[in-house]
DNA sequence: TTCATTTCTTATCTTTTGTTAAGTGCATGG
DNA sequence: CCATGCACTTAACAAAAGATAAGAAATGAA
């Protein structure tokens, strides 16, 4: 029975919030806590070798996301994880979560990794998306698969995202258009 | 103590030889075993929409590899998995593996979930690589990684894991020659 | 509201990629 | 040994992307 599990994860819930601007990950940190995002907005990003921002990813409401790092490959938080507005979330300790799901692990087996298999499965499928899309097709799947994220950003973070620049995000946005 | 561990999963390994040619893993199929590749070269692929062929992976020796899409996402495999050589793996069934990881979670927990661990890995930064990198940064960057690879498969092969065609990695190639 | 800053678009030019096709080299099998 | 097929390179052209800069639009702060 799910439900225990699901009561045992309840208590053990807090709820924050950030205000715009404010920082939920630092950069560097092993920040253990898994987030599901109730409202609001929140930006992974990073400076690389050239000092260029890279924003990685966007978060918006009803989605987990945790210290990629951390949780996955034991390193410390490559990104810094920042609020794009203000936003309310709720927050759980990656270790307690694993601990109620190992001791109903029985009852559970199927979902017992789901918070590993969510995440691979974004990753997985966004890769995939460089392997066999052009960065117009893949602006395409963006706008479809986040139509709640698009008109609360700067193009520029998606640019980021979609691995090209503003300039030519802003061509194809342009193409987009007069095609239809 | 992890000797256990050990003793019991080599209890459970099987050697298998697929000669070249030979499929490891159907399409569609929900083949539950893990492989560990002691000697041979095994190539990942589907076809997309427009009955391109696309290669998604390459695994040489001293790699793990299984059917991504069970193991990860539940989900029948999307990929065929050929030996492009001779090939020798060691397999082990995935339930098998998890259920002696359960056993011995206690002693083992860092461990635990190395698969994902591994796996996750990969494809994080495979999908790094494209956020960040130039095809041509992404090449050389395959070759450092994969040494014991490049020689061994067709280019085109190397092209479709880099999401590029097959003439623009030939060029590619030829403006690093020349630029050394 | 106004001013300053940021964001987005547009233009120009260079570089790179995709596409198609032709030519070269290499290997395999008859 | 030749012939066929496959892999790789090269060429030519079109399409797209990167870089840089300038101008328009939107945003935010005073």
């Amino acid at each position: 029975m799910r439900l225990r599990f699901f009561l045992k994860l309840i208590r053990n819930l807090k709820i924050k919030t950030f205000e715009k601007g404010e920082i939920l990950i630092e950069r560097g940190s092993n920040e253990p806590n898994m987030f599901f995002i109730r409202k609001g907005l929140v930006r992974s990003y990073y400076f690389n070798e050239n000092a260029d921002e890279i924003t990685f990813q966007l978060f918006a409401e009803n989605t987990f996301f945790g210290n990629v790092h951390a949780m996955m490959l034991n390193e410390p938080s490559k990104f810094t994880y920042e609020a794009l507005e203000k936003t309310k979330v709720y927050t759980v300790a990656f270790d307690t979560f694993r601990k109620l799901m190992r001791e109903h692990a029985d009852k559970f087996e199927v979902d017992r990794s789901f918070m590993f298999k969510s995440t691979f499965s974004q990753i997985y499928n966004r890769m995939e998306s460089f392997v066999i899309m052009s960065p117009e097709e893949r602006y395409e799947k963006y706008v479809k698969d986040h139509p709640n994220i698009i008109n609360r950003v700067p193009d520029k973070y998606i640019a980021s995202v979609l691995g090209i620049t503003p300039v030519s995000l802003s061509r194809i946005r342009g193409r987009i258009s007069t095609k239809k």
